[in-house]
DNA sequence: CAGCCATATCTTTTT
DNA sequence: GATATGGCTG
């Protein structure tokens, strides 16, 4: 039973609309997943709707899982008949079912990154496509932009308007398609776009989904794209009982194609559409708060809101800067360390935040060696990990004997002695018979020029068909547990006996682990739907709040959560906001960076930590950046000690450094390696040129050397590059070499 | 055909 | 710095 006294007014305003479209403005930390779920419960408990004509659609699984048990706990029995679940796994639901009305199999695998990158490097090879000029992942961009807009290969077609790039584009486009076609596969994107297509196109289907939803509810709005949009649009088309909730402060995925107007537009979408706006915010204290709303408010072209709360001020903002990303890896891993032996908190209050997965490593070694359990979200996804993905990919084959994607990944793998040569002459012989790879694989004696390789491709072959035999009367485990031991897979790995090897034991192990948990769960257990399950995972799904360990995650990874501490490293202009947004000419871009800021901000409940380094190692380059433009945009009266010490102060502080910067105040710096710069300190710098000279420089090139002037510890230089212009650099970061 | 070494490119963010 | 690719050799 719900009690709404627990609710605010507009809170309870959200629950109790039900009827026709509602939009719920929800600020950061408002409570909307508790609008939600007491909305659910209000339909089934008091309005006697039937749980099977609910659907609650969330971006991730874990937010979906999250959703489930809360509804649970309101309503107890029945409520299991309710939808919710992600974009992508309810697409892939209608499509298991109907799609063979447009001719896929309904037993289609789908493709991730890894696997559309494989494809797409085929169909370049094989349209002759220079990649150099034109990269796979410029196609698979242009691709996944266009699926977001809906449009499909002849429309883009349509639209080069013989543009020589978008022409390219559409012809890659429409065999991407044919070849996904052939494979009897779907990337992300198709899920969605197929979806659409099908209800769009198929009356029948639309109006058996139509019927079957009354009431439609869609969480995180602001970060559908145009694809999404028209999904809900129709699936809610005939109740029209749709409710949405969003924040447009917190849109961060434009990247992906999230259109911000889906939610600022809804009004005029849904003309009789209720607005309800919450802003009172439940999690944060008013310090923090005050932070994130000044920031915030640098931004334009967005729906006026204020956000407030009863809280008291609490803790000011801690603001850090250090010399280095590992002296600023030190002090977060100590300060954790010092809380949780203060009782202050425990591990699992903490999270540590950051920009790009790349910066986890240095805190990662760091944790380890203060001993601080921790977890890492993100990164490297365990199903996209080497070993995983081969097994994955004989559990495809065996599943789909079309992707010719998986079949090509563990052919040879482990090494069976079919090489490039054999390989190519099968895929051509499967080309022109226009039949897929596994098949010509099958009668591989009729391929002409196969000789020897014939005898190593028939034990292949029946493996495979031995598996799908054994599917029959075994459960997928079995299957899988065979295939490791007939393929050696794991045996050669323990010969290996490298810690790297033992790792991929254990992650192979994990795996069999998931498998029997899936099987355990599911009603009716079948390979097709394991492989779907995993394919739909997200990192963030494995992160289980109850465990105590501190949590590292990028700060796109950390919307919808919150943590009473929270550190957001590398304040940096530069890593955050992105130098790509610093640098693009669109403003919206840096806008769309300070949501992300906002969003970090909001995630903290009582602590918040920003940190930045001067020096950071970037892709094995030194920078030097400034603080970040959205700390200095907190007014000062919230920070702690702001400019107290002077390892907080904003000057730099070795005259060195301060002339570096100002050489190149436009551009963060690359610099020489470090060992270079110690070298150089201790033997006194010597020039192997003068001026006049002509000098190579590792990013602008070739030049002239104008002048050279001693200055401090170091000589300045001063060069007129052929590419760039005139330049003036420090001899010691500079690394100039004579030509 | 496989294993080794040189090189090139990468990075924002993810279902 | 790390990973993917390409060329070379045994």
């Amino acid at each position: 039973m719900i009690s709404t006294q627990m609710l605010n007014k507009e809170q309870q305003e959200g629950v109790l609309t039900t009827e026709g479209p509602v939009l719920i403005l929800a600020g950061a930390g408002s409570g909307k997943t508790r609008v939600l779920t007491n909305r659910t419960a209000y339909l089934i408990d008091e309005k006697g709707v039937s749980p099977y004509n609910i659907l609650a659609i969330t971006f991730t699984n874990k937010a979906a899982a999250e959703m489930k048990s809360r509804i649970n706990e309101i309503v107890g029995f029945g409520s299991d008949g309710v939808w919710v679940s992600t974009f992508h796994s309810c697409c892939v639901r209608i499509l298991r079912r109907y799609v063979d009305r447009m001719g896929y199999d309904t037993a289609f695998t789908i493709y991730d990154t890894d696997d559309q990158k494989s494809l797409m490097k085929d169909i370049c090879k094989r349209l002759e496509i220079d990649t150099k000029m034109y990269k796979e992942k410029m196609f698979l961009n242009a691709i996944s932009a266009a699926k977001n807009e809906l449009i499909d290969p002849s429309d883009f077609l349509a639209r080069a308007e013989g543009d020589f790039k978008q022409l390219k584009i559409a012809t890659v486009y429409a065999e991407y398609q044919k070849q996904l076609l052939k494979n009897n596969a779907m990337d992300f994107d198709d899920l969605i776009m197929k979806t659409v297509e099908l209800l769009s196109v198929d009356n029948e289907v639309r109006e058996y989904y139509q019927e079957r939803f009354h009431y439609i509810m869609v969480d995180e709005y602001q970060d559908t794209n145009r694809a999404q949009f028209m999904l809900i649009k129709l699936l809610a088309g005939k109740y029209k009982n749709l409710c949405v909730v969003g924040d447009d402060d917190q849109s961060i995925y434009k990247f992906r194609g999230a259109d911000i107007s889906n939610i600022l537009d809804f009004e005029s979408i849904y003309p009789n559409a209720k607005v309800i706006k919450l802003e009172q915010n439940y999690r944060s204290t008013q310090n923090i708060l005050d932070a994130a709303n000044q920031v915030i408010a640098n931004n334009r072209g967005r729906k006026p809101k204020a956000l407030w709360t009863e809280k008291e001020a609490g803790d000011r903002i801690v603001f850090e800067q250090f010399e280095s990303a590992s002296e600023e890896a030190y002090f977060i891993a100590n300060d954790i360390k010092k809380s949780v032996k203060q009782a202050e908190c425990n591990y699992n209050d903490c999270a540590v935040l950051y920009r790009t997965n790349a910066q986890s490593r240095l805190l990662e070694e760091r944790f380890v060696a203060n001993n601080i359990p921790y977890k890492l979200v993100g990164g490297v996804n365990f199903y996209a990990r080497k070993e995983i993905k081969d097994i994955l990919a004989y559990l495809k084959t065996i599943d789909n004997g079309k992707d010719d994607i998986a079949v090509t990944r563990i052919l040879n793998v482990p090494r069976r002695g079919i090489g490039m040569t054999s390989q190519n002459k099968v895929m051509d012989y499967a080309y022109n018979k226009g039949i897929s790879f596994y098949d010509a694989l099958k009668e591989g004696d009729r391929v002409p020029g196969l000789s020897r390789a014939v005898g190593k491709i028939r034990p292949f072959v029946d493996l495979i068909e031995n598996c799908r035999d054994m599917l029959f009367h075994n459960s997928p485990v079995k299957v899988l547990e065979y295939l490791i031991k007939e393929t050696g897979y794991v045996e050669e790995l323990e010969a290996e006996g490298t810690d790297e090897a033992k790792a991929r034991i254990e992650n192979i192990d994990e795996l069999i682990t998931k498998m029997v948990d899936y099987e355990q769960r599911a009603d009716e257990p079948t390979l097709g739907e394991f492989l779907e399950e995993v394919a739909l995972v997200a990192d963030i799904d494995s992160y289980d709040e109850d465990g105590d360990y501190v949590v590292l995650m990028t700060l796109h990874g950390a919307k919808g959560l919150e943590f009473p501490r929270v550190y957001m490293s590398g304040m940096e202009d530069g890593i955050f906001p992105s130098y790509m947004c610093i640098t693009a000419d669109d403003p919206d871009e840096l806008e769309e960076e300070r949501r992300l800021c906002y969003v970090g901000i909001t995630r903290a409940k009582s602590h918040l930590t920003m940190t930045a380094a001067r020096t950071r190692m970037i892709r094995g380059e030194t920078q030097y950046n400034a603080v970040s433009r959205f700390v200095k945009e907190i007014p000062k009266e919230l920070l702690k000690g702001y400019v107290k010490k002077n390892s907080t102060d904003n000057m730099p502080r070795s005259d060195t450094f301060r002339k570096a910067k100002q050489a190149f105040k436009s551009k963060p710096f690359s610099a020489t390696p470090m060992q270079t710069y110690n070298n150089m300190q201790r033997q006194g710098i010597v020039l192997d040129y003068k001026e006049g000279d002509r000098v190579s420089h590792i990013k602008f090139g070739e030049g002239t050397v104008q002048k050279i002037v001693q200055g401090g510890r170091d000589f300045e230089v001063t060069v007129d590059f052929d590419q760039v212009g005139v330049k003036k650099m420090f001899a010691m970061f500079a690394k100039l070499k004579k030509v």
